[in-house]
RNA sequence: GGCCUCGUGGCGGAGUGGUUACGCAGCGGAUUGCAAAUCCGUGUACUCCGGUUCAAAUCCGGACGAGGCCUCCA
């Protein structure tokens, strides 16, 4: 069955043909590292895992790249840098609030049951020219200053290099939009040293408080950093290629961050197509609402994870993954303590059917599924008929396997208790009986009573409740 | 103002011209010393109004409602 995918380019279903099947090629916008990652940064992070996993099925694992960065040069670090460690030298300050928090980054998404990219490039290594001659920001910007795609220009806060979005022909087509049709009112501050309101900043000029690279363009000397859009473009081209088959990230990207992508790297390697496909999920809400600070519903990962702030407990890592993947990627969804507790008992009953044994059903549900633009939610509905392996390895698919849990309950005491219990029941002494099975389930235990069929005997298992 | 999504049972959620997926919760029953878990059974739906059609939740038009983007937010 071929691989189908919506092409936002497109605004279709397509049928998905790598540019080179010994090397399928995907790049997702990773986080940047100024604040613990929140539940809308996990989407994608989530969603492009699951195609991740479809397409090394697919293809072989050796067989795809999938690149996600870390943007670790941005104006929100410097703030909270400055703010969080006003002591240090700026560098210093810096690098402690990025590795912090692209740690905790991947503490975070490896509780979700993602793996990891294959390249995870960080933007700071491809500021200048580097020595193996990859592609790099500064390389690119002076690129398009020669295709008269961009200009130095002198605003407020020093001078910028910047993009002249008239210099592209079908600038827009991602988003669909016409430069015309930008109403230069809520939102675009007209500022009378660009050409046009559109234009974005490749570089800009940095002060004394602020970090810095010495760049050259057009022969001057600008110490200042990168603008939002270009690093992307730097690092997809130096590990994809100047065309490459997927391009992923949330729908909000679209539009400016996808489409200025697009301009620089075509513009600059002077190619009609940066990404053959571009992939975006949709929004996630909160309990009805868009997530936000004011508003106060605004939750983190590793506040789900490890707090009781979210509904009063923590949420294993699987039970967020799959309250994620319930819906279509493409949908919007509306997160709440309900959908949770859903996911919960789902993925609890999954397991144990798992566990069981009694192999059936067939895989290829699932993967069809999968395969008609990643239909996540049909292939959950078709895990219902599967059982044992088989449904094993579709959770594996779907990267919803059970992980050990992290726990530090001894089985032998636990199996001790179960004698214990046992015996208490010969005595017809239900009391202290009782009082066993209570006081392990305070500790998350739960006893399971059943019947051996042969002989009528009370038969005890137990697992963890998480 | 421009652009873009989405309205399916109590909830989640696919489907997309003709057979009312699937799951969670609920309810009834079996089992149990009582529970938990399990098993069996079970109800309710396509925002509204037009149109096309033998047939529309599905296609077309309109209304209403919800949300998003429009320069650094995934």
């Amino acid at each position: 069955m071929d691989l189908r995918l919506h092409n936002t380019l497109t605004r279709s279903k397509e049928t998905f043909e790598p540019i080179d099947a010994k090397n399928v090629r995907m790049y997702v916008c990773g986080p940047t590292v100024y604040d613990y990652a929140h539940i809308g940064n996990a989407r994608p992070v989530i969603v492009f895992d699951v195609l991740y996993r479809l397409l090394r099925h697919k293809y072989g694992e050796k067989h795809v790249t999938y690149v996600r960065n870390i943007t670790d040069v941005d104006d929100k670090i410097n703030a909270r840098a400055l703010r969080d460690f006003p002591d240090l030298p700026l560098n210093e300050a810096i690098r402690n609030v990025t590795e912090k928090t692209a740690n905790q980054f991947h503490k975070d998404v490896e509780a979700l049951g993602c793996l990891p990219p294959t390249i995870e490039p960080r933007a700071t290594e491809f500021v200048l020219p580097r020595a193996d001659g990859k592609s790099d920001m500064a390389t690119l910007i002076q690129n398009l200053l020669d295709k008269n795609h961009a200009y130095i220009a002198t605003g407020g806060e020093g001078r910028e290099v910047l993009f002249d979005v008239t210099s592209m022909d079908n600038y827009g087509a991602l988003s669909n939009r016409k430069l015309e049709d930008q109403q230069a009112g809520a939102r675009i501050e007209a500022k009378d040293h660009k050409k046009n309101a559109g234009d974005f900043v490749l570089w800009k000029e940095s002060s004394a408080n602020e970090p810095g690279w010495d760049a050259t363009f057009n022969g001057e000397i600008i110490h200042g950093r990168p603008g939002w859009h270009i690093e992307c473009s730097a690092m997809s081209a130096a590990y994809l290629g100047e065309t490459f088959d997927i391009h992923g990230g949330g729908l909000d990207l679209i539009f400016p961050h996808h489409e200025n992508e697009i301009a620089q790297s075509c513009c600059a390697h002077g190619t009609q197509k940066m990404a053959n496909v571009w992939m975006h999920n949709g929004y996630l809400q909160v309990e009805g609402k868009k997530m936000s600070k004011s508003v106060g519903n605004f939750v983190t990962i590793y506040e789900l994870l490890h707090t009781e702030k979210f509904g009063g407990r923590k949420w294993p890592g699987e039970v967020l993954r799959l309250a994620m993947l319930m819906t279509h990627y493409r949908e919007p969804i509306d997160f709440s303590i309900k959908r949770l507790e859903e996911a919960d008992s789902v993925l609890a009953k999954l397991w144990r059917k798992v566990a069981e044994g009694d192999d059936s059903g067939d895989i290829k549900t699932v993967i069809n599924a999968l395969t008609d633009d990643l239909n996540s939610s049909e292939a959950i509905a078709k895990l219902n008929s599967l059982s044992g392996d088989a449904l094993g390895a579709a959770l594996e698919m779907l990267g919803l396997s059970r992980t050990a849990p992290a726990s530090d309950v001894d089985a032998s005491v636990v199996e001790a208790a179960i004698t214990e219990r046992l015996a208490f029941f010969a005595d017809k002494n239900f009391a202290e009986a009782d009082r066993i099975r209570d006081k392990l389930l305070s500790q998350g235990i739960q006893l399971k009573d059943s019947k051996d069929s042969e002989t009528g005997e009370r038969v005890t298992t137990w697992e963890i409740k998480r």
